[in-house]
DNA sequence: ACCGTAATTGGAAACGTTTCCAAATTATTT
DNA sequence: AAATAATTTGGAAACGTTTCCAATTACGGT
């Protein structure tokens, strides 16, 4: 039950000075051997270890990188956090972790709090990194910051999928298997722009692929009444096939859901995920989804921040068609040629029951 | 790109001194409302914000608790973060996270490392409670903290699932659905005193309910050759008619697998697994499942730590049979004399497989 | 007007470090 | 042996706070 010793105390058993103390540990400027050995002595009696605390005054920074994301119960985030984690480690930085739960006024806080901690750096996920107000406060003070998730305005760094891109190639996969009139799934539209451009991609992808308009639909946080809605969607929209969720669990979800309601997926509805979880494709049928790789995007955020802070090149993110890749699954059926090429035929609901 | 403003540039601008400021800013000791307003501008003008660091040395503690998980990309303790971070976040602290990847050297450097950070307490989660070096340097220093996932020795805190007990709730529930002899799939069995406590408490079971010794199926971190090994496990023990995986990714895994071998879950083979991910219900067939609370545990943990801190009442974690509860799921099937005779089986087989 | 008391204010020390600079010591060159 | 250069050392200031304490000011009551 003891209290920290100081340099101050290292200094008296050693029977030396605070400044040589501090230069012999940081082996900066010189020392006799004599004197290291003493102070190494001390060092190990007293089990001394420098404060942080007092280094970061004296220093004005700290080795601490401050991170801010919406939730850390979401995978994709936690991987990424995993993944910049073990790049901060490798440099001797640690991880100062403010989690928002998707709401902008968090954000700013967050980002207070982390820059009156002094932070080196920081990575951060925004709702919307167009209007962010932390996002200029970090800018207006020049401090080393890498966006992860958000696609960043023009001279500023992000590590981030290419949500456009990656919709546009889920409307093609739809496209490639004859779907015509399709859904999007999306859950808490309106607080991440990374949902909006999704949507806008897939949208547009639609349109260049003489798709129709896909439908939105938009669910609430608990996924309780997405049966019902699910239900009330394919109703009023009778002709779609098929269904974009805008994250894997939603398409689980949407696959549950599916399956109360008697339809069979992929033959009646099928789906296609985003983010590429692992269980996706241990679940029968598997998942067919945009593969991304937080975990990589997450190291490569850590290590942007790291690199503003060092001075050394700051590494390139991947290309953006690179960020994400297409996984086949089960769950997107062919739509043969016997059902009327205009897509509009699917019946519901559909009581069919394989039984084999 | 401005630099932080210090309490004496907001004394400057005030036209006082910085005890003025600093009793104004923090409401201690008494200054007249004309004083006040004046320091309310220059704060206001100057956009002044505290530096913690500043103040920590001063005070000599931090509004920061540190964090030491095995890893943040597995979901339980995502979530568990997730939890403690409300909680916290509540009290005005943030967390330290230090990500260990199973490694208890890895734990000792995180435990020193916060140390020299002064965090006012962690919480944590070890490889073994039993003989954590860093543990009981923690104790020595008598620094605020609080186990998650590793019950504690006497006199300590800890918020954690009764991996013994729900394994023998595991054992009951394939003891009364009539089997006998069943496997235990583990994953680094050796680097976690959870999976072992899991495999006692599991034999324990066992042996009392009449049943045979659980067979070992221990795998390494990738799950590459899972299918092989099941295959050559079954060979060896074709008297296994379940199998226990100590936790829900594995079992996804080890049905995926079985898939691949042509054996039906459950008809040939049941499964049953451990902490209750959400996918485990939207998939099919069902899981069964020992369902956890990760993110209650995290709250407690964090809440055990702030009531140490601020000497309120520390709260008190759920009874040990408590802290898990079992799910029944489609991936257990009852033995009976016919192969399935009530109504628990799944309305859609799995039988069809397109990823050969 | 005067005094006692209460409210307000600011100087200075302390927290643990690094670093500048000058002093003291040692080594090298003549 | 003296002069010079190089190495080793420690005192002190600075970083941004809080808090103690003494000094100043304001306020009532006579």
């Amino acid at each position: 039950m003891h209290q920290s010793a100081t340099i101050k105390d290292v200094a008296i058993k050693a029977g030396c000075g605070v400044a040589t103390v501090s230069r012999v540990l940081n082996n900066t400027g010189s020392a006799s051997p004599e004197m290291r050995k003493r102070v190494a002595a001390a060092v190990k009696e007293l089990d001394f270890q420098f404060s942080e605390v007092g280094r970061s005054l004296q220093s004005s920074t700290t080795r601490t990188i401050g991170f801010v994301v919406p939730s850390i119960a979401n995978p994709v985030y936690a991987d990424a956090l995993q993944g910049a984690q073990e790049v901060l480690n490798l440099s001797g930085y640690q991880m100062l972790l403010i989690s928002t739960n998707y709401s902008p006024e968090n954000e700013l806080s967050a980002i207070r709090t982390l820059i009156s901690k002094q932070v080196a750096g920081i990575v951060l996920t925004v709702s919307d990194a167009e209007k962010s107000e932390g996002l200029s406060i970090i800018r207006d003070r020049g401090l080393p910051h890498c966006l992860l998730y958000n696609n960043a305005p023009a001279n500023y760094e992000s590590w981030s999928v290419d949500d456009k891109a990656a919709a546009e190639r889920v409307a093609q996969a739809f496209s490639e298997n004859l779907h015509n009139q399709t859904g999007f799934l999306a859950l808490n539209f309106s607080k991440s722009d990374r949902a909006r451009q999704r949507y806008e991609g897939y949208c547009a992808g639609c349109k260049t692929r003489g798709m129709k308009k896909p439908k939105l639909l938009e669910i609430s946080e608990n996924f309780e009444d997405l049966t019902l809605k699910l239900k009330q969607f394919l109703v009023e929209n009778p002709s779609i096939t098929g269904i974009f969720a805008s994250n894997d669990f939603l398409a689980l979800a949407i696959i549950r859901s599916a399956r109360k309601l008697a339809l069979n997926v992929p033959r009646d509805l099928s789906i296609i995920g985003f983010d590429g979880i692992d269980v996706g494709s241990m679940v029968e049928p598997t998942l067919a989804t945009i593969v991304t790789e937080p975990k990589m995007l997450g190291a490569g955020a850590g290590r942007t921040v790291l690199s503003f802070i060092n001075k050394t090149d700051v590494p390139k993110p991947p290309y953006a068609h690179q960020t994400f890749s297409f996984r086949a699954g089960g769950s997107l059926a062919h739509l043969g040629a016997e059902s009327s090429d205009d897509g509009k035929i699917t019946p519901f609901p559909s009581s069919f029951d394989p039984t084999k």
